[in-house]
DNA sequence: CTAAAATTATACCGATTGGTATAAAAAATG
DNA sequence: CATTTTTTATACCAATCGGTATAATTTTAG
């Protein structure tokens, strides 16, 4: 059960965090923050030490919900490959998910948080790099299924897809336009059909 | 000739680019632009309306100059397929490139200026569709000089291309680690060798 | 139900924000 | 070279920035 303090410390990240995510670091000001919250400043320092430690737990409550949605949605097969291409699947609705919570938090904080914000742009580092090793683990997984070909890079291609969809999410959100984000999945799945698929 | 006026101008833009490139709008305050330049406030509302036409500007000479020099690589071969091959080549080197000019300007204000600077945003859409139309138009150069099939979309390759590249200019900047950007560029040749030549 | 502890609101801090009016300085023009 | 025009520096503006000390309030625990 959680306290009345517990409850507000969450009600601050949940609401604060799409604004970070949408705005930055820099452009999200405490005004921001107790207009959207309706609280005080007073009660935003006595739950958080300063701006920069909101905005860490608010991106990662962000990238945390993101992550466990992928891995979710992976649960849906028992099939290493198939698993893969319910990654894919999840990136096909991301344009719609991503809309909800301001933008890609990977995206939007690689870029806002390299020059301004180290410790933040270390967490997406470390996000990248769970999502590289998820799909990385399902290559190799898919291996031992004898679904996949043994000589694949399983890092290298967890690399490549990653950076496809990236692309993808950028290209989609800055041109406004979802078809760069589909059109990528499909050239994915194409990717795993012709190159990783025994 | 430049009158000392224009000259100044020029001055504050350049010096002001990377810094904008790097940091963001938001981020980046009259007083870094004061201290960066050598020069008052009143030299540069003297040449510039307000600070969001200054950023414009400097945005403007920072992505004129990275599509004059794409264009230019291109000329070092008269072939449309050898000219696609030299794109992919020109991102090879754009780590380097992009590292002296505080990163990579379509990529840090397309996340940026999306919810903070609407004009600005409108000129990194601008540019995004000027490299997608240069990379349309070689390959319809190709189809012509039957150095690529002819059912092959051009747009649509063009696409995939920009995206894919922009997913690695993102990762190897995120990551700090160049191999991405260099992996993309072979697995694009690859693209062109195995889809669009004839 | 009361007392101790934790949380929130209020009021304030100095520093900095983008921007401007005006005066001083420099450049362009005849 | 003198005069007009343009450009730059200075000094200032109100508003806002992130953050804090303290008092009022609410929650927790006995």
């Amino acid at each position: 059960m959680l306290t009345k303090a517990e409850q507000t410390t969450e009600f601050i990240i949940q609401t604060v965090a799409p604004i970070f995510n949408k705005n930055g670091y820099a452009a999200t000001s405490l005004s921001d923050i107790t207009k959207a919250t309706g609280l005080t400043k007073g009660a935003i320092y006595g739950n958080f030490k300063n701006k920069e430690e909101l905005a860490i737990a608010a991106f990662k409550m962000t990238e945390g919900n993101m992550i466990r949605r992928i891995i979710d949605h992976q649960s849906l097969s028992e099939s290493p490959i198939e698993k893969l291409f319910l990654v894919t699947d999840f990136y096909r609705n991301y344009y719609n998910y991503t809309q909800e919570i301001g933008g890609c938090p990977v995206l939007n904080m690689g870029v806002d948080a390299k020059y301004q914000v180290p410790v933040l742009f270390e967490q997406v580092q470390l996000t990248i790099t769970r999502i590289q090793n998820n799909v990385a683990k399902l290559i190799d997984a898919g291996k031992k299924h004898q679904e996949i070909k043994k000589n694949v890079d399983s890092m290298l291609y967890a690399k490549r897809l990653y950076s496809m969809i990236t692309g993808a999410i950028f290209m989609t959100h800055t041109m406004e336009d979802n078809s760069y984000l589909l059109e990528t999945m499909d050239q994915i799945d194409n990717m795993i059909h012709k190159q990783l698929k025994r």
